[in-house]
DNA sequence: GTCTATATGCTGATAGAC
DNA sequence: GTCTATCAGCATATAGAC
């Protein structure tokens, strides 16, 4: 499953990521690109055949890297609720630690390329989601799997997506980016909702 | 508080609503929304100084209609659990009908812009969110209310946001998309977790 | 207030030398 | 595999006629 990448190409691919998670597709020129590399614009047609198809390759490099990461944290063996927390601790952490990986699948969502999220769906998230629906079932035979694992993966992609606004709102404390702090914070609401006790 | 806007200016600022949403600020194009309203790109120049203020203008206009409605299901008297169970209904219904309000946001967020960002906090936001505050602490006195507030916000939307790539997630059925649907699934989680009963 | 015509720069992309 | 040089097209924006 894993292909093999030159090297020159990988480098390209790296600088790639950040750049179109900040910036967007359209935000991102191959001069920008190729200035960020070091390399010539014209070099990196040599390795990719034009800009939408070296977007892809990035957006597959990224993608690869974090799909492995998701499943684990919840194929552990355990109660469901030890599950559900170490699910968020460790999906906190991921999300928390690469801010481009949330950026670019917010990004894809935006753009709406049902062809690109159907592919999404199928190698990045299938078998994590299984997984999650499964925790789901397990932890809460009453609900709707499908909603609860849409809330839970929300309730924590939300408080980072949201980040850069929340500093300007009420209430705010550095504190509450700490990985740690926002998994504490899901997993008591998810058990026990906002009944204190 | 309400300025007025010309006719051909406002309908200059529908028609850039829509396209600003799908397609971000690069991804309009002032020939393509000229031709969307029917006149000249040079026109256009007339009305707007360039083209970041004709996009400052329309979000202006789009954020100036939804700040209100906001507000207003916070406000009523009630218990916290009915007014939780009410602001939900009238968010859902909100975000449900004017996709294009909660992309903006998503695109603004994802632009980084920080001044850009504190006017929508303060202008848009800031008395919605001390109402949510308010009834976060009533709810649940137990919890960091700011977190709290994020969370609910959060449950909402990203229901909302996620529903193109939800479409290729198992599980899903055209009922998720129901405001009313949601609406009852974040409160039910929201007031007693997964516990059922 | 809307148009025609146009300036200027940046874009993705290619040809071909080394 | 990397470069120089260059193309055609589209971008934002302006000047000025009607």
């Amino acid at each position: 499953m894993q292909s093999i990448i030159p090297e020159s190409k990988a480098k390209i691919l790296e600088a790639a990521i950040p750049l179109f998670a900040e910036a967007g597709f359209n935000g991102v020129s191959m001069r920008s690109l190729a200035t960020e590399v070091g390399l010539n614009p014209a070099t990196l047609y040599h390795h990719f055949q034009d800009k939408h198809t070296l977007y892809m390759a990035a957006m597959s490099f990224v993608f690869a890297r974090r799909a492995e990461t998701l499943s684990v944290a919840l194929s552990a063996e355990a109660t469901p609720e030890e599950r559900l927390k170490k699910f968020a601790e460790a999906f906190c952490r991921l999300i928390h630690d690469d801010p481009d990986f949330n950026k670019l699948i917010q990004r894809e969502i935006l753009a709406g390329d049902n062809g690109r999220l159907q592919l999404l769906a199928s190698q990045v998230f299938h078998e994590f989601f299984t997984s999650l629906l499964s925790l789901c079932g397990e932890l809460a035979p009453g609900f709707d799997s499908h909603m609860l694992a849409i809330s839970i993966v929300g309730l924590v992609v939300y408080h980072y997506q949201i980040t850069p606004l929340r500093q300007h709102l009420l209430g705010r404390s550095p504190a509450h980016d700490f990985p740690e702090k926002v998994a504490t914070h899901v997993v008591r609401l998810l058990l026990r909702g906002v009944n204190t006790g």
